[in-house]
DNA sequence: TCGTTTTTCTAGAACGATTTAGAAGAACGA
DNA sequence: TCGTTCTTCTAAATCGTTCTAGAAAAACGA
């Protein structure tokens, strides 16, 4: 049962072990009659059909592209936004019958060479919001695989799709800045903050260049705002309530909150809520991304076509007829009822 | 550049080819000064470390466990449940260092041979929501892939985590049931109705075990009742919206919609809320798995631990501590608000 | 000092396929 | 009939590792 191989078939068949291999992947190079004997035998003997691994050493092809994500792979599916970027690029996936290899981003052993990145067999790589300087990206760059980044990195001849953070997020600060805001705190993902405690910062120690973008973005059309950034964690709604409760339950309350992402912003709005809060009277609240419970919950956020994101990634990554090597991709600024006038003073 | 291997680095250091393989895959069996001689001359020579095809076929592992799903991966990112359940698995695989990969279950050429199920280099599988008889399942046996379904399937010896269809069912019939209801309509995937015409079937054309087995638990305790069964395509909120359009405009309303997933059940409350009907008054809408958007929108339902269950799956897939091959998980009937008496006649 | 164990390293055979170049025979054209 | 072209199949090399068994050298114990 166990060990049938090309050759076990081939032996039984009475014919080169080439010969198998042509019946399953160049069927214009035998006879029918002899291929359809290969192929019963095969079945007869329980021959699975030729092994991914020696196949994928031999012709140099995995079959498979990888995604990286930032910080653990089980926190991306908590973003509607990220899961949204994945279901664009698994729908290229599969028109070219390639499989998406999501691997663990784990700080284990980066260097000594046991993880995922170094080890995965894969043809490409998709980013995702990935910081420049990641030694993971270093590790594929040495690996020679092609690779895509949803940021737009220094090098440039790397390959992304992207949007304009800055101006994105200058659309956004117009918004506020019209509204006659002046002082606003801004949401980030900071892992230090990933502890429990929320965290204040610097734009230099804000890390991801994404976010320290869009901040500049902001500071471009409200200069004369006081713009103050703080933590509560990782990029997740939990980590929205606690910075959003550390920024309320103080004596120095902004008059708006910017998240940086929609779930940080929403988790921002339930600890408005419990404090019984209103958005867009009480304090202006807004986002980045617009997924879908966005719009349920009435909130302004700055909209991505992040389906579209995953498509173009994912057509730069196998589809051949793709010259374009950078996109950019347009936003959208969506005002809904969580952005109000700043109460005067 | 390219064409650097072990041996070229062999070559360079002056030693043997398996010396540098050990200086990768077992410190402990060289000495620390040529290990650190080996890994600074392959740096040097822009060495990316042991090629990730050549290992797996040399040890036979690849590193890898593969995610199958119905229909389109597309899709599977559509259904928060689905998402859920991949969040579960990531955590598991992380810690294992393994990477997930997500195979498309395109129906091209399923017998030839050149479909992902049948190409992809991995480990071990993990089946969510597949059914029983899928041609995909036969080629994961025939390779020998160990493999754990989230359906209890046929065979005693399948490796499985779920949960108790009928009887999570029956819990829901039996609240219908209480509130008066008796006529009832029962939102199901299918595939045949994916064209975008709704159909009404048999309980034998169902086709998905879990379905089948769920509307049998709702018919154990509402024997009286009157159960259609209607789908408006595959798994998604759009289907559920079009399998409610089709009931709801029709002369013959039931009193109540049961969505086999709330993700349907949503689409249902959406079509209800375009027709001015409340869901719980006019009309009891109800689903399966509680999603979070299912407690935001007040639907009742039959939760499922559905992290926990991807979790498990992983367990099973990985952990070799793990013995418990199939695993029973507890559901529980969450009432809320789109359930209500059954109108008078 | 002489076995004995331990450490450090190596030779050579797998792993299971695909690929290249080419042989043998059939079919073809003139 | 003979040279040419197709079709059909094969031998042998190769992909880049890891593994098994064992050799050489060093360290050790008495």
């Amino acid at each position: 049962m166990a060990g049938v191989t090309l050759k076990t078939v081939a032996k039984a068949v009475g014919v080169s072990p080439s010969t198998v291999s042509n019946a399953y992947n160049k069927p214009d190079q035998l006879s029918t009659a002899l291929r359809e004997r290969i192929l019963a035998t095969a079945r007869e003997l329980g021959y699975a059909g030729p092994d991914a691994s020696a196949r994928a050493l031999r012709s140099g092809k995995a079959g498979a592209v990888g995604v990286l994500f930032t910080d653990k792979l089980a926190y991306a599916f908590s973003d509607p936004y990220a899961v949204g970027f994945l279901a664009g690029l698994a729908e290229v996936a599969e028109e070219f019958a390639t499989s998406l290899l999501l691997m663990p981003l784990s700080s284990t052993d980066i260097a000594g060479g046991s993880n995922a990145v170094q080890q995965a067999a894969i043809d490409a790589a998709a980013i995702f919001c990935v910081p420049g300087g990641h030694p993971a990206l270093d590790i594929l760059a040495n690996r020679g695989i092609p690779a895509v980044s949803t940021d737009r990195g220094d090098h440039p001849d790397l390959s992304w799709v992207a949007i304009d953070e800055v101006e994105a997020a200058a659309q956004l600060g117009e918004h506020l800045a019209r509204l006659g805001h002046r002082d606003v705190v801004v949401l980030v993902d900071n892992a230090e903050a990933a502890g429990g405690r929320p965290v204040e910062l610097t734009l230099d120690e804000v890390g991801y260049t994404d976010c320290e973008l869009r901040i500049r973005g902001l500071q471009k059309t409200m200069p004369d705002a006081r713009l103050r950034i703080v933590s509560g964690g990782h990029n997740a709604f939990a980590s929205g309530v606690r910075g959003a409760e550390y920024v309320l339950d103080s004596q120095d309350r902004p008059t708006a909150i910017v998240g940086l992402s929609d779930v940080q912003a929403l988790g921002a709005m339930e600890a408005m809520k419990v404090r019984g809060l209103t958005p867009g009277r009480d304090l202006t609240l807004a986002g980045f991304d617009d997924i879908p419970a966005a719009e349920a919950a009435g909130l302004t956020t700055v909209r991505q076509p992040i389906k579209d994101k995953g498509r173009a990634v994912g057509r730069i990554l196998l589809d051949p007829s793709t010259t374009e090597r950078q996109l950019l991709m347009p936003t959208q600024l969506i005002v809904r009822s969580s952005s109000g006038p700043a109460p005067k003073r």
